[in-house]
DNA sequence: CTTTTATATTAAAAGTTTATTACAATACCG
DNA sequence: CGGTATTGTAATAAACTTTTAATATAAAAG
């Protein structure tokens, strides 16, 4: 099977395994990397892997710390890790699980059925994976999407732009004109709805996180 | 042990083991009632139940299904589920708990070690109970249930927020017309009753907190 | 305990607000 | 000046919110 470009982090304290699952990940394709302890792991550039295989039982900062961690930081809460965990601490799996592990593995495990865990959770986060994200900048007044940089006139991008700038914050079209609008002209507030509506087909798939609330107006939801 | 009150509802379709299930149950002290499935259970008021055991494998409505729909209407989406599952199915229960579900007991169990993991849930599902809110934020318009945000439309915001912010006072019917609906609109009081209803049904497990004093009006009560 | 009054719930109707589209008007650029 | 891109308007469709009214349930009064 075809592994190009997967990068794995290993976080183990266990030098055996860790070592062997490295080397049986790099012969099936894998671009394996290893950590020998959480607080070795968070030096790494985490938001670059694509799957962490993270054991529970560690000195120090223990396996579901660290997973707290990182799934508390948008950069990397989307990266999907596979709890490894000896056999008598299966039932806390339950709680690491709901924390939102993607699977856990009990020692000891075969490496097929490592592998097969693995290829099961990237199929799945890559459906999931679809929550990325939408940027403005001012200096360049350009709008990147996904990485993508894409052009919008100016009152769509002063609309999004502030939008972005108060994520969750609703602004009335009274406030929007009132902000984004000269003194002196007077535009029908519907106005706005139609530069809203440009706007959502010009950042798709994100046009969702522009939300309207019936009664109030527009925001940004993250 | 004192399992006074607890009411726990199983989901089988099994007789057998329903119903020596619920025997057992009843013999420690819990308040037992079954269904022999899904769709069966849905009939039942299960936000009266303290914690469901759940079989997987189901004709008809699987257990997931049924957690789904559970989970997702916020009436019963803090019940505990605990699944019960057959061995060889034991790998879906990564989905299973990621879909929320507090425990899985593979067949066969013993007796003992079901009423351990209920007791170990219920423990665990008290202590969450304790850290319990409502907060309507007028920045975002939005409210925090069990810091889960939940849109409101305006009125039912509006009505919401004023509330919250006198904890304690009761406000007439007529109070609430005159500070939330506009000077010129005249709508009949008992709108503000289907307001408050549905307001309860959307902050639920808190609906309870939102009173009403028979000829005064409603208030909140913390 | 019965009657009366008030509240809860539901479903459907009425009313608003928002989305989308097409086109007209305006500004911008070479 | 002509052509293109942007902005605004209006009309209609779609989505959502609010109200009403009918019925069921619960609370207060007698």
């Amino acid at each position: 099977m075809d592994h190009n470009n997967i990068k794995i982090l290993i976080v183990d304290d266990e030098e055996t395994l860790r070592e062997g699952l490295r080397e049986y990940l790099e012969l099936d394709g894998f671009i394996a990397d290893t950590a020998d302890n959480a607080e070795n792991a968070l030096k790494k550039p985490i938001d670059n892997y694509d799957l962490i295989l993270l054991d529970v039982m560690m000195d120090g900062m223990s396996g579901f710390e660290l997973a707290t961690k990182l799934k508390d930081n948008p950069e990397t809460a989307n990266i999907p890790i596979i709890f490894l965990t000896a056999k008598d601490t299966e039932e806390d799996m339950v709680s690491g699980l709901n924390l939102g592990a993607d699977d856990y593995i009990s020692k000891p495990f075969s490496i097929k059925n490592v592998i097969a865990r693995i290829e099961a959770v990237l199929r799945r986060s890559k459906k999931k994976e679809k929550s990325a994200d939408v940027v403005c900048d001012r200096q360049t007044l350009t709008c990147m999407v996904d990485g993508k940089n894409i052009k919008l006139p100016r009152k769509e991008f002063e609309i999004l732009a502030l939008l972005l700038e108060h994520p969750g914050k609703i602004f009335s079209r009274e406030e929007l004109l009132n902000i984004i609008w000269p003194e002196n002209v007077v535009v029908v507030d519907r106005s706005v709805d139609v530069h809203i509506t440009r706007i959502r087909n010009k950042i798709a798939p994100y046009g969702k996180k522009l939300i309207s609330r019936s009664g109030y107006g527009y925001g940004w939801q993250d």
